[in-house]
DNA sequence: TTGCAGTATGACAGTCACTGTCACATCCTG
DNA sequence: CAGGATGTGACAGTGACTGTCATACTGCAA
C-alpha cells in the first residue's frame, strides 16, 4: 500500500468521523453533505469523489474486504455436501478477532442505519450486490453438484443468516459476541428449514 | 370500493402505463417525472401524490395486497413443525391463477428492475420492509415454539426463496409457471440447508 | 534539493427528485 | 342545491448529485 493510499484512507476516516458525529447529533436528514464537508475541512466535491453518495458516508467500511476474502477462500475449498456450513464458517471468520474500536464503529454505523430508513435501504441494496457475487461464485464452484436455482437460494440463505446474526448482535449490545451471534443464526437457518 | 377509489385506481394505472412505456423506450434515467406526468396528461404534483417516488412508478403493484392477505392467513393457522413449508404455500397461493395481463405486467416491471440498479435497490428495500412485517408476525405466532432469532431467520429464508423463485421464472420467460417456480425455490431452500 | 508528471482539489454551474403550500376545481352527501 | 371533504395544478424552494476546468499539491527521480 503506497503512501498515497495511506493518505487517502486517513482522509476518508476523518471525513467519515465528522459525518458520523454530525448525523448522530442532528440526524441524517438534517445534515447536508455540504455541512459534512465543512466540518471535515474539505469541499463537497471531495466528499462526493471519495464516497459517491451521502449514504456511503455511513456505510463505507474498510472491513468489507476481509469478508470478500473469506468468501473467496470458502469458495475455493467448498464442502459440496455442507455448503451452508462452510459459508457460515467464512462469515464467522470474517468477524472474528475484530479490533474493539472497529467493533464500536460497526455498532455506531448500525445504530444510524436502524434509525434512518434511507440508510437501511442503501445498506440492503449494497448487501444485495454482494449476495449476487456470491451466487455467481457458487454457481461456478458447484456447477456439477447443484442447480442454478439451488446456488441462488444458497447465497440468499447465507446472507439472510448473516444479517440476522448481525442484527441480533446489535440488539444484544453491549453483551454478546458478533461471530458467535452469526454462528447461532446459521444454526437457526438449518433448524427452521426442513421441519 | 367506492367510486372515488375506482377512479383513483384507473388514474394510477394510466400513469403507470405511460411511465413504463417511456422507461422502456428511453431508459429510466433519461426520463424525468415531468416527462411522465406530461405523457399521462397529469401534473408532476399528482404523480408524486399518487406514487411518492419515481421508482414506485415502476414498483407499485396492486397485487401486493393479495400476498399480504395470504401471509396473514398463513400466520393465523401456522403449522409449528413445518413453518417454512406453510409460508411457501402462502407465497405460491398468492401467485396462482394470475390474469395473463397481470403476469405480463409483472414481467414488464421485472425487466425494468433488472436493467436499472436504482430500481433494483428500491425493490430490495421495499421487500425488506415486507420481510420485517413477516418477522413480527412470526414472532407473535411462534412465541412459544421458536426464538426471536429463529423467527427472524425464518422470515428471511422465506423471502429469499420467494425472490429466487421469482427471478428464476423471469429468466425462464416465457416458459414456466410462476407459482411452480416459487415452489421449486422453497424446495431448494430445504435441500441446501442442513445438507 | 529541485524539477517533473501524475493526481487530488475546489469552485462553479447545471439537472432533477422531492417537499410544502395555496388557491381552485370537483365530487359525494344531506 | 348547499355543504364540506377531497383531488388537482402551479409555484417556489431545498439539496443530492454530475461534469468540467484551472490550480495546487505530492511523491518520485535526477
Amino acid at each position: 500500500m503506497s503512501l498515497r493510499d495511506r493518505n487517502r484512507r486517513a482522509a476518508m476516516r476523518a471525513i467519515q468521523d465528522a459525518a458520523l458525529d454530525l448525523f448522530e447529533e442532528r440526524g441524517f436528514d438534517a445534515v447536508s453533505v455540504e455541512d459534512v464537508a465543512a466540518a471535515a475541512g474539505a469541499s463537497p466535491s471531495t466528499v462526493y469523489r471519495r464516497f459517491g453518495t451521502k449514504e456511503r458516508l455511513v456505510l463505507h467500511d474498510e472491513q468489507d474486504a476481509r469478508l470478500d476474502a473469506e468468501l473467496v477462500r470458502a469458495l475455493g475449498s467448498l464442502d459440496r455436501d455442507a455448503p451452508l456450513a462452510a459459508l457460515g464458517d467464512a462469515f464467522v471468520a470474517a468477524f472474528e478477532d475484530l479490533d474493539p474500536a472497529e467493533l464500536a464503529l460497526q455498532r455506531r454505523r448500525g445504530a444510524l442505519v436502524d434509525a434512518e430508513p434511507a440508510l437501511a435501504a442503501a445498506l440492503v441494496a449494497e448487501i444485495d450486490h454482494g449476495r449476487e457475487e456470491l451466487a455467481g461464485g457458487l454457481r461456478a464452484a458447484l456447477r456439477r453438484a447443484r442447480t442454478e436455482l439451488e446456488c441462488d437460494v444458497l447465497a440468499r440463505v447465507a446472507f439472510a443468516a448473516f444479517i440476522a446474526g448481525f442484527e441480533a448482535w446489535q440488539r444484544a449490545w453491549p453483551s454478546g459476541s458478533l461471530p458467535r451471534m452469526i454462528r447461532r443464526a446459521f444454526d437457526a437457518a438449518e433448524r427452521v428449514t426442513g421441519g
